[in-house]
DNA sequence: GACCTGCTGCGGTATG
């Protein structure tokens, strides 16, 4: 059977690749696996597709007739996480395997699938469909699902590790282990990037149900060369304050374009992204036209304007944030600028694979600091990609919610006896651990709310019909679960619109709140004057004058990864190493920044991968102690209000608090009452919970968080397209509903779920304690420098920044850089370093002079 | 013209 696949490839003078080999040679013994294919190559996958595609699901097998009538009903099945991949694959694989139609259709939205392709669809699936998780549900909600699914042979999942660790994962799971009750001895094959825990991706692809044991990890052989380089500033500052737009670099961040086909320009948020393409068009301004910006709250029409002049080689640069991490292969892509730390290893070669996509070509990837410590992260960064470490993605479990909408889902798609349905929902790795009490809990959940909400018809969604088989209440029921199914719950924002109704893109409402009718703003690169505040829309006019204001979105948070955040320890030492030495440590960007570890040097500490460094430091704003734990800033902000709490319970002071990446800052205006032998104590994971829960008000962040459980187990509803409920009258139900719970019901397991999540995602508890238990092995460092250090002056200047007006923060930040430059030149000898002459250390002793 | 962080992704009704 195998000589049928080579000859596939043979007539299209191709010749397989030997992991193409090994996937088809257990495709076709009936086994199941995951690919592990490093980022860019999605047209070879298209490649290794097409015999599936065209064999309907077995090579060899019966060519796909071209007559609808008689074509084979669904046998494969391709899963995306993005409409716009589902989409540009069937456009790959009708070029690849030539027309197949009429039977290749992507399953999309109302809007994007003319009527009488989802007319068709509606009546009879075609022979292979891609689609998303989501409309994989809806589709298992329709009522004639197992007659649907039944001859399915193979279902892929792409881009795994985007899913894998996601509710859209575990909605993932949950359909697939229904396609495998409804079509057994189906074969699952996923294909997913570098991801540091492979085999746990896989093992939750799989599940556990019959036939998935053979589950096989195929390495695939492709591998590009990667170049990764970084602009090092001539002059490097020691107190680096300049922030995180990094537009000090734009000429040479220009210059490096001339000399690239195509460029993408990746920053870190929106609003970076708009400012870098104002300043882009300005310093190239003939080419303006062929520079273009992309992100996620511009439009999808003038987004998918973009990607279709990248593709087509029309743009010198386009600015994007993690919106062109995926999505189609821009083969004219010869560069990719990384403006600002990727914060993580795997997203730094995400987004290097973005470039260089014709064979033969090697990735070029150029990184751009916005401030001096940034240099050691891309160093480090480089280091950890060579290494091969790449961030493992931790599994859910048991999220309830996403339970919840399932069993309605499959209640709707014609019903199921609770058992076997139990039975189905325990293969999939999210749910493998799940009790009998959850479960009833769950089961009860979707028939009447549960105790406390037991009464309300709305809430008993399902109902037990003929045959002991549950089934959905009602016609109405069913079609508003329809509507609700997902596990993406967006924010409040709103439309930006021009007079005439063409959309630009959306805004968050906090943004728009601060404006008045007349101020000017820049937003989808254009300078824009508000005119009114209309029906949930900003309508707005172009403005005369050029725009300073930038919109600010609400986003994630994107802490540095534990894994970077290691190879940082590492690349400290490094440096440190090269100042004893005088050597150059191997990394332009390590020598780069080694002037400023040598004023640390000097007046305070490097600390090395098994110490933790605190320094203690006077200045006319009261007593500093800054730590340096290196674990990212959402663990840095649980463990500021930690020690802040811990450090205050016996003395009434008032701790004010500042975090980064790299480490925390406490300050009072009096005495900080911690003794240097007293910090081991205060850092103790003993207790860790209670203290979190009791200093940062635990119950208000899992009753705002309790909205989007809300929303995905169906609580409450969103409304009808186009009459969306508002995302804030979303979030008073989800309130209320919470208030109720919490009062008559307290050990409801979805208000159980709400913390936990809380927990988790806002304050990396995991990370925390795991942190905390492995500074109990590092040794801990108090030094008093006389003044603010390398390290410490950003933790200073982000403080200042929260108490001061904008105008004085820029001035007060500079003037302090200056004073500190001006000492350290005397201070400092530069390169290597010398001991200085106003370290004063006290490791372990108490302080005295307060 | 002036730098003060925060990303991404999806879906659905009804009638002619």
């Amino acid at each position: 059977m195998i000589s049928s696949v080579e000859a596939w490839f043979k007539g299209r003078g191709w010749t397989p690749f030997p992991f193409q080999r090994e996937v088809w040679r257990r495709y076709l013994a009936g086994e199941s696996g995951l690919v592990h294919v490093p980022t860019g190559f999605g047209k070879t996958l298209a490649a290794w597709l097409g015999p599936v595609m065209e064999g309907a699901g077995a090579p060899g097998a019966a060519e796909v007739p071209s007559k609808r009538g008689d074509a084979p009903p669904l046998a494969v099945l391709w899963i995306t996480p993005m409409r716009a991949l589902a989409q540009d694959l069937v456009k790959n694989l009708r070029e690849v395997t030539g027309e197949v139609a009429p039977g290749w259709l992507v399953e999309g939205r109302t809007g994007d699938t003319n009527s009488t392709e989802r007319g068709r669809q509606s009546r009879r699936l075609p022979t292979a469909l891609v689609t998303t998780p989501e409309s994989l549900s809806v589709l298992l909600s329709r009522e004639d699902a197992a007659e649907r699914f039944a001859q399915l042979q193979c279902v892929v999942v792409d881009e795994w590790h985007e899913l894998f660790g996601t509710k859209r994962g575990v909605q993932t799971e949950l359909g697939l282990a229904r396609l495998r009750r409804l079509a057994p001895g189906l074969r699952t094959w996923g294909l997913s990037a570098t991801l540091g825990n492979l085999p746990e991706a896989m093992e939750s692809l799989l599940g556990s149900g019959p036939g998935t044991d053979a589950g096989a990890l195929v390495e695939s052989d492709r591998r590009r060369a990667l170049e990764v380089r970084s602009v090092v500033p001539r002059e490097i500052e020691c107190f680096p304050w300049a922030g995180h737009m990094g537009l000090r670099l734009l000429d040479e961040v220009a210059a490096a374009l001339d000399s690239a086909r195509t460029a993408l320009v990746f920053t870190n948020t929106r609003a970076q992204a708009e400012r870098w393409y104002q300043a882009l068009c300005y310093a190239r301004y003939d080419e303006r036209d062929r520079i273009a910006l992309h992100h996620g709250s511009l439009d999808r029409e003038q987004r998918a304007e973009v990607e279709a002049g990248l593709a087509a080689g029309r743009y010198r640069a386009v600015v994007a944030t993690s919106s062109l991490d995926l999505g189609v292969d821009f083969s004219p892509v010869d560069l990719v600028v990384q403006v600002g730390s990727p914060k993580g290893i795997a997203r730094l070669a995400q987004r290097a694979g973005r470039s260089g996509h014709a064979p033969g070509l090697s990735s070029r990837l150029l990184c751009v600091p916005t401030h001096a410590l940034e240099l050691v992260e891309f160093a480090a960064a480089r280091e950890a990609l060579e290494r091969g470490d790449s961030e493992p993605r931790a599994a859910l479990q048991r999220p309830l919610d996403v339970l919840a909408q399932h069993i309605v889902t499959v209640a709707v798609g014609g019903g199921f006896l609770p058992d076997e349905l139990l039975e189905e929902v325990r293969t999939t790795h999210a749910f493998r651990d799940l009790s009998d009490e959850e479960w009833t809990w769950a089961l009860d959940f979707t028939r009447f709310g549960g105790e406390t909400l037991a009464g309300y018809e709305r809430y008993a969604r399902v109902v037990e019909g003929k045959g002991g088989k549950l089934v959905i209440a009602s016609r109405r029921t069913a079609r508003d679960h329809r509507l609700n199914i997902g596990t993406i719950v967006g924010y409040g924002s709103l439309d930006v619109k021009f007079r005439g109704g063409r959309r630009l893109g959306t805004i968050e409402e906090v943004f728009v709140s601060r404006l008045r009718p007349g101020d000017a703003f820049t937003f989808s690169g254009r300078s824009l004057e508000l005119i009114k505040v209309e029906d949930a829309a900003a309508i707005v006019r172009v403005a005369s004058k050029p725009a300073t204001l930038v919109p600010r979105w609400f986003g994630g948070r994107m802490p540095l990864s534990s894994e970077l955040a290691k190879a940082v320890r590492r690349a400290m030492s490094s440096v440190k190493e090269t100042l004893r030495t005088g050597e150059t440590s191997g990394a332009p960007e390590l020598d780069g920044v080694a002037p400023l570890f040598a004023r640390q040097a000097a007046v305070s500490r490097i600390p090395e991968p098994d110490e933790l460094l605190i320094e203690r430091v006077r200045t006319r704003d009261g007593d500093h102690a800054f730590l340096f734990p290196l674990e990212g800033r959402i663990v840095h902000e649980g463990l500021a209000a930690l020690l802040a709490w811990r450090a205050t319970r016996a003395a009434k002071v008032t701790v004010t608090q500042a975090v980064n990446d790299w480490g925390l800052e406490l300050v009072t205006r009096t005495e900080l009452p911690v003794g240097d032998d007293e910090w081991a104590e205060l850092l103790t994971p003993e207790g860790l919970l209670e203290d979190l829960l009791a200093c940062l008000d635990g119950s208000g962040l899992a009753r705002r968080h309790f909205r989007e459980i809300a929303r995905v187990s169906g609580l409450v509803q969103q409304g009808l397209p186009g009459a969306r409920k508002g995302q804030r009258q979303l979030q008073a139900s989800a309130g209320l509903v919470f208030d109720v719970l919490t009062e008559h019901d307290p050990e409801n397991l979805l208000l159980e779920q709400a913390r936990r999540e809380v927990m988790e995602r806002t304050l990396e508890f995991s990370r925390l304690r795991a942190g905390l238990e492995e500074l109990r092995s590092r040794t801990i460092h108090v030094e008093r420098p006389g003044s603010l250090t390398p390290l410490g002056f950003p933790l200073w200047a982000e403080r200042v920044r929260e108490r001061v007006s904008s105008e004085s923060w820029e001035d007060r930040v500079r003037q302090m850089a200056e004073r500190l430059q001006a000492r350290s030149s005397v201070a400092a000898a530069p390169h290597p370093a010398t001991p200085g002459a106003d370290r004063q250390s006290v490791t372990g002793e108490r302080r005295k002079d307060a």
